[in-house]
RNA sequence: GCCGGGAUGGCGGAAUCGGUAGACGCAGCGGAUUCAAAAUCCGCCGCUGGUAACAGUGUGGGGGUUCGAGUCCCCCUCCCGGCACCA
């Protein structure tokens, strides 16, 4: 049920006034700060693009190439909460496994060396921004694989990195080069599958321990926004660096040798057939034998074993491997190489060992018109100034007309120009309006006080937090999940609310994905269409309306950018909520993605309808069965009554209550659907019912209370998939007390016990037959009875068993 | 590319702890009912061979562990979700 009267909209002032009051104080605590982000530029349109926005490098409607450029945003500093919200995962055991892996995954905890190669003396100038310790000028880098610092061949820098841009400065091709690498999209997808490219910068910086001289190239793969905005590269021992090293002929020196993999190697001669994949940076291909392989690589070994580690994708950690060609830590294990590495930079003041998250702030400042406007005023003497609580809401202005190019809010003077709320003096309101994850994370907190003016949220949020149980799909297992914890402990830590965490209970939905159709314009636009309009005929699709083809797109979840999107609303119309509520229920377990199709909701109906029938058909007994025990209060329905027939249906009945008990747990409705379709069956197969009049004969009892029973089972375990059809029901049918008030059904245990079981009989693991056993049968009982049996004696050909695998209540298996 | 999940008949899916693969339903085929159709009811329904009894085979592909693998281990392929500005 919905209680509408909590109703509330994130884009109204009375909701966002909060956000914005809690943005001030985030500010002015340090929590939220300033910084400069890359984003996507179009030029041709003037506008930031989302990542969804840029197509193949390129603006969705302008078709211009994407630039990257920085500008200033505000920022939530979660990288403040990565720990807590790491180790929160732990306390949440009504979450799904794989949404903590994901996060924990994201939020990326490792442990390394943060190191520094020393800059030979260059002009200080052209080094701004670079970090500097002890007078000298040092590159920053962060690695998790120190151990194989000795085997450093070159070191690569992001475009924007302070070294590139010295060195582009007499240096045309590589100033062309780092322009090359400032277009394309910001999307760490894009980053990761573009072409891996770089370029010398002629500059040579000082290893750390050894001193040699190490080379300088700019890598289009490096993010100047990402860790130090440098990397070490090792390609001897790391896939993307051997690529590189490949591409542009770079040295590799191996420092890592793993016996293990050598040992696996081995086998894997022994074996000879054995097919196994070569891994090393660059698609090699498969090659068919281990013998094959020396031939081709030769005393190049140690790098296949290694890139065959890689491909069974085992942990590092894992890695029973030493240093080799390392000098003084020749010998050393993975964890005591790091170790004394990092001692030894520590002693030189080039390193210390640093614990590191790939998780990082959260960047909230969107260039678009709708949204919540960020409270800042821009003052020339003053800075930033948080808007002051007494004059919130900063209220986004209806009344404006978006042109389509950039944020219309820049042009509104009336919005823009206001004085300093320090010194009074003419400033300037920011024009941003944060990222709308911001209102989705706290919602769930202003149901419980939706009304409250006075405050973000009152004493009741307490009462209701946090959600017992709260419902998503899965793609927001990271983001929105993620923001709606941290948004969370910042509340907390404001001392809105008492609870460390949002959401006790979390389901997570699976995609319902469907067909995508479009139609494409010369300039290369598409137009989407909606299934509902769509006929797929031979694999060929038409568009209902106007008979011309269009294209398949392949199946997504279902969005409004891709119009594949489908309502319910027309199965409720055709056939009612109930059977549109248990078709979807029946169709695939809620977790699970489901490929949408309405194929097979004439079944879901069709049921309904029988239940409806049954109920129809036994109406008069029903009726006379609730007459005759008010006035026989003493006679209770009792299985000893019964005869074996009505006893094993019984027996069925209770079964599948007692699985539907369990599948309710599990949230398996579809199976919950199956156990009410069975009871039903079940049902119809007890004989037909009494003709009015001969009711009651004392002989007829207990079929008639048998059905009374299992159908009275059948509409409560029912109730919460088609509730109408089964509330109705129970009433017409005489049931009490009320539906909602009757409790659930006990599984009759002692109705379960059989005296006799049936076991399956296996000979060497293949079925042959049956054998029925007293339940209470002995080992060697069943072991004879097998033994005896007629299946077994054909399959024993007389020679006597190897073995005889007994597990009880299940099988016999005889090995021969 | 990286992280998470998935793949079982013509289709959606079931199989609880490693123990009868295909529950339940859809579609299909055959029959009953009907003047006829719809609706309803009954039966059959993984694949191959066989009239049948039955035999072989079968859970994306390859290998392994086990008396026994859809389920556990290793590798591969494909599909879906996420990758920080779709939300």
């Amino acid at each position: 049920a919905i209680d509408w009267s909590r109703e509330l909209a994130t884009c109204k002032p009375d909701y966002y006034r909060w956000e914005q009051w809690l943005f001030t104080r985030l500010f002015e605590k340090g929590v939220i700060y300033k910084k400069m982000a890359t984003v996507n530029w179009d030029p041709v349109d003037a506008t930031v693009l989302a990542n969804e926005q840029v197509i193949d490098g390129r603006g969705w409607r302008s078709g211009a190439l994407v630039e990257k450029r920085d500008i200033p945003m505000y920022f939530f500093r979660i990288t403040q909460y990565a720990d807590e919200l790491l180790s929160g995962l732990d306390k949440l055991p009504g979450w799904p496994e794989r949404v903590k892996t994901m996060q924990a995954n994201w939020i990326g905890k490792s442990v390394g060396v943060r190191l520094a190669f020393k800059i030979p003396p260059i002009p200080l100038h052209a080094l701004q921004g670079t970090l500097s310790k002890g007078g000298e000028s040092l590159l920053w880098v962060f690695t998790t694989r120190a151990d194989t610092l000795m085997g450093v061949t070159f070191v690569a820098v992001a475009a924007e990195h302070p070294l590139a841009t010295r060195a582009a400065r007499d240096n045309p091709a590589l100033a062309a080069f780092i322009a090359e690498c400032k277009q394309g999209s910001v999307a760490e997808a894009d980053m990761a599958t573009m072409e891996k490219k770089g370029m010398d910068t002629g500059l040579k910086v000082a290893h750390p321990l050894t001193g040699e001289a190490i080379p300088v190239w700019v890598g289009n793969y490096v993010l100047m926004s990402y860790g130090e905005g440098a990397v070490m590269a090792v390609p001897a021992h790391d896939f993307r660096d051997f690529a590189f090293a490949e591409k542009y002929h770079l040295p590799k020196k191996e420092v890592f040798l793993d016996s293990e993999i050598l040992r696996q190697a081995q086998i894997l001669e022994d074996k000879s057939q054995g097919v196994f994949r070569v891994e090393r940076g660059i698609e090699i291909g498969f090659l068919n034998a281990f013998n094959e392989a020396m031939a081709v690589y030769g005393d190049d070994l140690i790098n296949v074993g290694f890139y065959f580690l890689e491909a069974n994708r085992q942990n590092i950690e894992s890695c029973k491997g030493s240093c080799i060609n390392s000098g003084k830590y020749d010998g050393l294990s993975h964890e005591a190489a790091i170790d004394a590495i990092a001692a030894d930079l520590a002693a030189l003041n080039l390193g210390e060992k640093k614990t590191q998250f790939r998780l990082r702030d959260w960047g909230i400042s969107r260039q678009r018109y709708w949204g919540c406007p960020i409270p800042i005023i821009h003052c020339d003497s003053c800075g930033d100034v948080p808007v002051p609580a007494e004059q919130l809401p900063v209220v986004l202005p209806e009344d404006v007309v978006p042109d389509g190019a950039g944020n219309p809010l820049n042009r509104r003077a009336d919005f823009v120009n206001c004085n300093c709320p320090k010194c009074g003096a003419p400033a300037r309101r920011e024009t941003d309006t944060m990222d709308t994850f911001v209102e989705s994370s706290w919602y769930y907190a202003r149901y419980a006080c939706p009304d409250f003016d006075g405050g973000m949220l009152d004493a009741r949020a307490n009462k209701w937090l946090p959600v017992d149980q709260y419902i998503g799909g899965i793609e927001h297992a990271i983001l929105h999940l993620l923001y709606a914890r941290f948004f969370h402990k910042l509340m907390r830590d404001e001392g809105l609310v008492t609870s460390d965490e949002p959401f006790v209970n979390l389901l997570t939905q699976g995609m319902v994905i469907a067909d995508t159709f479009y139609r494409e314009t010369p300039d290369g636009k598409k137009t989407w269409f909606n299934p509902a309009d769509v006929e797929l005929r031979d694999g060929v699709a038409t568009c209902k309306s106007d008979g011309q083809p269009v294209i398949v797109g392949g199946t997504e979840k279902m969005s409004k950018s891709k119009n594949n999107g489908v309502d319910p609303q027309a199965l409720i119309d055709l056939y009612g909520a109930d059977t549109a509520r248990l078709f979807t229920m029946f169709a695939a377990p809620p977790e699970q993605s489901l490929e949408w199709s309405d194929a097979g909701v004439e079944g879901a109906h069709r049921f309904l309808k029988r239940v409806w029938s049954f109920a129809y058909e036994n109406h008069a007994s029903f009726i006379l069965l609730h007459d005759y025990r008010r006035k026989n209060p003493g006679k209770v329905f009792d299985w000893a009554d019964a005869r074996d027939e009505a006893k094993a249906l019984g027996r069925e009945i209770h079964l599948n209550l007692k699985q539907a008990q369990l599948d309710y747990s599990k949230k398996q409705f579809n199976t919950v659907v199956a156990a009410c379709m069975k009871i039903l069956n079940s049902l119809y197969r007890i004989p037909a019912p009494v003709p009015q009049g001969e009711f009651p004969d004392i002989g007829t009892f207990p079929r008639e209370a048998l059905k009374a029973e299992g159908f009275g089972i059948l509409l409560r375990v029912l109730a919460p998939i088609a509730p109408h059809i089964a509330e109705t029901l129970w009433n017409e049918l005489g049931y009490s007390p009320a539906l909602v008030e009757a409790g659930w059904p006990q599984v009759n245990e002692s109705l379960l016990v059989q005296d006799e079981i049936e076991l399956m009989l296996q000979v060497n693991g293949k079925l042959r037959g049956q054998i029925r056993v007293a339940a209470t049968a002995t080992r060697e009982a069943i072991e004879a009875a097998a033994l005896a049996s007629e299946a077994a004696q054909k399959y024993l050909e007389g020679k006597p068993p190897k073995k005889v695998v007994v597990v009880p209540g299940r099988l016999v298996n005889i090995v021969v």
